[in-house]
RNA sequence: GGACGGGUACCGAAGUGGCCAACCGGGAUGGACUGUAAAUCCAUUGACUUUCGUCUUCGGAGGUUCGAAUCCUCCCCCGUCCA
């Protein structure tokens, strides 16, 4: 047994511990247990949501536990009704698969596959489920589950209050996911599941059939939902879901997303998502409370949490990043570093000509880069002063922009407001115009 | 099938012959203040041109009128009640 304490009381002050069956503690305080929590391959990426199982997952393996990281291969192609109102459409084989390969990348991230003598392992609850004989599921494991029990979950009931209900599939998906923990129980010796909060119902079936079926003692622990007090959901910007595969949500995005924590969750999160102990913790809070415009706590979650999915070199280029959208100035870099910078900002590809002659009308490039709706929007916001090209301000409204205005000849930086970017790039005369997304 | 009520700009909601590109609220955008926050304040919010002005818009199609979101006819959709 570790001699770092017990993991119990480390998830109590960090607040992760939201529901833990009745002896965990002791459990865990006396001997090595084998854990595990479920993901879903719903999509080819976790996302910051997933960030606080998985570590709470790499958090039992510091503490010497043996994390198990199951993939839903199997559940993925039924899909869990728990917290949702609505039948889920299903996933096909192929995609599952894709989406698989995905995850186990980035769990293999959080989690040491060589520790000794705990290491973590992933496993892919397909190899199982996939074998199993509906007649000797129904013998062996339905036996165990009544109707009314499974009526009486919280996550059955409000589907069946529902207009559409509820499908006979997901219904059963309570029973594949208590399968799952009786598997892991017989093959590795598993004794704990864990997961978010909407997972307490599919658990305490787990540990019920483990009991039920082989007379084990199996237990549950679950995290809390993570909230954020301005009331949207978390893991969400106007711009999507916050991934974790940097080619869905860059490293910029990814650290903008942390940083833009409001006080009131900061030292919540740094609980959650990253290392610091309660020290550390409690030092960032007094600095957040005596002096909360340096953001002392909300720089030091972006830039642990960033540097922890996406490396520190991913964090200095987003730190870069954001000295120059948030006001730096662009006249000292480079053609690569600016492109690199603005990466995810949205771009619009004209002609080299454009620029020729007597130039390109501000009010015409804000209305054919899809800046502004109109050029009457464009005069507008030109006249209130949100207008800016490579960072300095536009005043006239039938200015022209020429070659002069390129920098390395080839590139506009136009931003509009106070962080809204766009990049004009100009291609030589010989390429045709075309549009490029974000 | 019958009786009402209603369909207005991104949303909610006034307007019931000219003063209506259409009150007001929310949202959104820009600005000030700030911490890339919250709160607050100011401005903008159909298009073209900006000076006047022109064009398109109030469920759809016709009509009356010098003039319609507003009146008339027909049609479509939504809500409530009665069959």
């Amino acid at each position: 047994m570790s001699n770092l304490g017990n993991i119990y009381d480390e998830f109590e002050w960090r607040g992760l511990l939201f529901d833990a069956t009745a002896d965990l503690k002791d459990v865990l305080a006396t001997e090595s247990v084998t854990a595990y929590i479920g993901f879903d391959p719903t999509a080819s990426s976790l996302h910051v949501g997933s960030l606080l199982p998985i570590m709470g997952l790499a958090r039992l393996q510091k503490f010497g536990h043996s994390p198990i990281a199951l993939v839903g291969g199997g559940t993925g192609l039924i899909g869990d009704p728990s917290g949702k109102t609505a039948e889920r459409q299903l996933l096909n084989r192929e995609q599952v698969e894709f989406n698989l390969a995905g995850i186990r990348v980035q769990l293999a991230h959080f989690l040491d596959f060589d520790r000794s003598p705990n290491p973590a392992q992933i496993v892919n609850n397909l190899d199982w489920l996939c074998e199993l004989h509906l007649i000797d599921f129904l013998r062996d494991t339905g036996k165990y589950f009544t109707v009314n029990y499974m009526l009486s979950k919280e996550s059955v009931k409000r589907r069946i209050e529902s207009e559409d209900g509820i499908s006979y599939t997901e219904f059963t998906y309570m029973m594949l996911q208590a399968y799952d923990f009786l598997a892991l129980y017989r093959r590795t010796g598993c004794t704990l599941q864990m997961g978010g909060s909407d997972q307490w119902g599919n658990i305490l079936a787990g540990t019920d059939l483990v009991r039920k079926a082989d007379s084990g003692k199996a237990h549950g622990l679950v995290f809390p939902l993570v909230t954020n007090s301005s009331g949207t959901k978390f893991g969400k910007t106007e711009s999507g879901t916050v991934w974790l595969d940097p080619e869905r949500t860059s490293p910029y995005r990814f650290y903008q997303f942390w940083l833009n924590t409001d006080d009131r969750d900061a030292i919540n999160y740094l609980k959650y998502f990253t290392w610091l102990t309660r020290a550390e913790i409690e030092a960032l809070e007094a600095e957040l409370e005596s002096n909360p415009g340096a953001r002392a706590a909300q720089k030091t979650l972006a830039e642990l949490v960033t540097t922890m999915v996406h490396g520190e070199d991913a964090y200095q280029k987003a730190l870069t990043a954001s000295g120059v959208l948030f006001g730096g100035s662009i006249e000292s870099l480079s053609i690569s570093d600016l492109k690199d910078i603005f990466e995810d900002v949205p771009s619009t590809t004209v002609s080299r000509e454009t620029f020729d002659g007597e130039g390109f009308g501000v009010l015409a490039m804000c209305t054919e880069t899809g800046i502004t709706a109109s050029n009457g929007e464009a005069r507008r916001l030109i006249r209130q002063g949100g207008l800016f090209v490579n960072n300095e301000k536009i005043d006239d409204e039938n200015a022209f922009l020429t070659g002069a205005n390129l920098i390395e000849n080839q590139l506009i930086v136009i931003r509009k407001g106070k962080r809204n970017y766009h990049l004009v790039l100009a291609l030589d005369p010989s390429a045709q115009r075309s549009e490029t997304g974000a």
